[in-house]
DNA sequence: AAAAAAG
């Protein structure tokens, strides 16, 4: 049996690959390795899940060992297409590459760019980026891209659906000839093999199985509910209390208001949760995600932005709250768990206006999913609207922006100010059965607005078009925003506050640069 | 019916 000491790799690579508890290469490692090693181009067609990082990591590693890097001039470069998926190859290159002197330079938007031009200013050996934040880099004249001899394209596939494809033919085309090319996609549609043809000369290709494990070790059921997102979020929350063995979970939505909203619904709950979509800040993406796994937060609320790719080796459930308008999809989203060997469990909420995209789920994966009990039909009559109950409120939004309306129309339907008799609320958050109901730890403690800040950012930028620093919420003096204040008198039945209350007029929730 | 990525 080939062991990762058979591929050629160098001392201080197998001693990290030992360290980290490997010693048997997956496919697409065994077959890519050795190749890379010899500085071939490499077609690699797989999915996530396969061990595909590594197979680019170990070799580069090795790679990088001799030379050195020059001030602006990298010596390699990765795209990716999300900056989650970025990072995670950074951590790799931290495991694999801690017996080397290595400058890794991760090259993502969100974030500052001081510490990213310090690093390549330093020389960075390995630039791992998103393609807007390398071009933003590229075009303020920093970054010579004359060096590079190992360009690795990861998930061209996904990166075609983002429309990144004319991004990655502009840094293509900067970086010299006589580079060492590796491609990596999960499927191989026609406009990928055209572009692999012109990236890549004479390449070595290696194309594995999908992991069909995925599916063996997850178990998965359908459940129906109505369409509202009240019930549904009530059908969730029971499907969730009736987990015993709910370790954690990630819970997709098609949108992201959903995410933001059903966030703050568990969250009102009592759950320990957290929510990850694109238009949150980047602070908060990457502490929502490391509060995942490191196991402080139990429930992680997200877009497709964390369907494909992450690696989290131990996610006991995935919940669809949607079903995902791709089939495709459904098949990442549920891959997030079952991974490793380990048994998971994969719930999608169906409503009746979902079925046509349910076929072409179990088209897709040849099988029909089990309803977990009843099905569409046997649904009872839909929850009463309380619609007329909820007086009061539009006094509360009389003189905000009609934004802000918006937004709260979907947080009145479930979580509603102060004490509630709506049997979507009547729960006490104290006899939920998640782990630590407590308040989310530190991490989401300086995150949480920010979710709902990022929704209100979109607001913002749609409406205000060009005022893009625009703060959503007035700042206080410690660094929170009012709103998180009001937040906080959700949970207790206080006297009214005093001073605008939630009466905040429009003008002043907008604190843009005057 | 979406999401992602530059600001």
């Amino acid at each position: 049996m080939t062991t990762f000491a058979d591929l050629g790799l160098s001392q201080k690579v197998l001693s990290a690959v030992t360290d980290a508890g490997y010693s048997t290469p997956t496919p697409i490692q065994a077959g890519a390795i050795p190749p890379a090693l010899q500085r071939r181009d490499i077609l690699g067609i797989a999915q996530t899940g396969t061990g595909k990082t590594a197979s680019f990591v170990l070799p580069m590693l090795t790679l990088l060992e001799k030379g050195r890097a020059r001030a602006r001039m990298p010596r390699t470069l990765i795209l990716e297409p999300t900056r989650e998926l970025a990072a995670q190859v950074a951590e790799n290159f931290e495991k694999y590459g801690k017996n080397h002197k290595l400058n890794v330079a991760l090259l993502i938007g969100g974030v500052s760019f001081d510490e990213q031009d310090r690093k390549l200013e330093r020389g960075a050996d390995v630039l791992i980026c998103t393609p807007g934040r390398l071009l933003d880099h590229c075009e303020r004249g920093k970054l010579l891209m004359t060096g590079v001899e190992v360009f690795v394209i990861d998930e061209a596939d996904r990166m075609l659906d983002m429309g990144f494809i004319p991004d990655i033919e502009r840094i293509a085309k900067m970086i010299p000839f006589t580079r060492q090319t590796l491609f990596f996609s999960a499927t191989m549609p026609p406009e990928i093999q055209k572009l692999a043809d012109r990236f890549l000369q004479n390449p070595e290709r290696v194309e594995v199985a999908k992991p069909s494990s995925t599916t063996k070790t997850i178990t998965q059921r359908i459940v129906a509910s109505h369409n509202k997102d009240y019930e549904k979020r009530a059908v969730l929350r029971d499907l969730i209390k009736a987990q015993d063995e709910l370790k954690n979970a990630i819970i997709f939505c098609n949108r992201k208001k959903d995410v933001a909203d059903l966030f703050r619904s568990l969250e009102r709950h009592g759950f320990s949760v957290g929510a990850l979509h694109g238009d949150m800040d980047q602070r908060s993406r990457t502490a929502m995600l490391q509060g995942f796994k490191d196991n402080q937060i139990t429930l992680l609320v997200a877009s497709d932005v964390a369907a494909r790719g992450l690696d989290i080796p131990d996610v006991s459930h995935v919940f669809n709250f949607d079903v995902p308008i791709h089939a495709e999809d459904y098949v990442h989203r549920i891959g997030r768990t079952g991974r490793a060997g380990r048994s998971g469990q994969a719930f999608t909420l169906v409503t009746k206006s979902d079925s046509k995209y349910l076929d072409a789920i179990e088209k897709l994966i040849g099988e029909k999913i089990e309803w977990l009990s009843g099905d569409l039909s046997e649904l009872g009559a839909p929850m009463e609207s309380f619609e007329s109950g909820d007086k009061g409120r539009r006094g509360r939004d009389k003189g905000r922006g009609d934004k802000d309306r918006g937004r709260d129309r979907g947080r009145d339907r479930d979580g509603r100010r102060g004490s509630s008799s709506h049997s979507d609320d009547t729960k006490p958050v104290d006899t939920v059965a998640v782990s630590q109901p407590k308040e989310p730890v530190a991490v989401t403690e300086t995150t949480r607005t920010e979710v709902v800040n990022a929704e209100a950012k979109q607001d913002t930028r749609r409406q205000q078009n060009g005022n893009r620093n625009a703060r959503p919420y007035p700042a206080n003096d410690d660094g929170r925003d009012q709103r998180r204040q009001r937040h906080h008198r959700d949970h207790d039945d206080g006297p009214t506050p005093v001073g605008f209350g939630d009466d905040i007029p429009a003008f002043m929730l907008i604190a843009g640069k005057a």
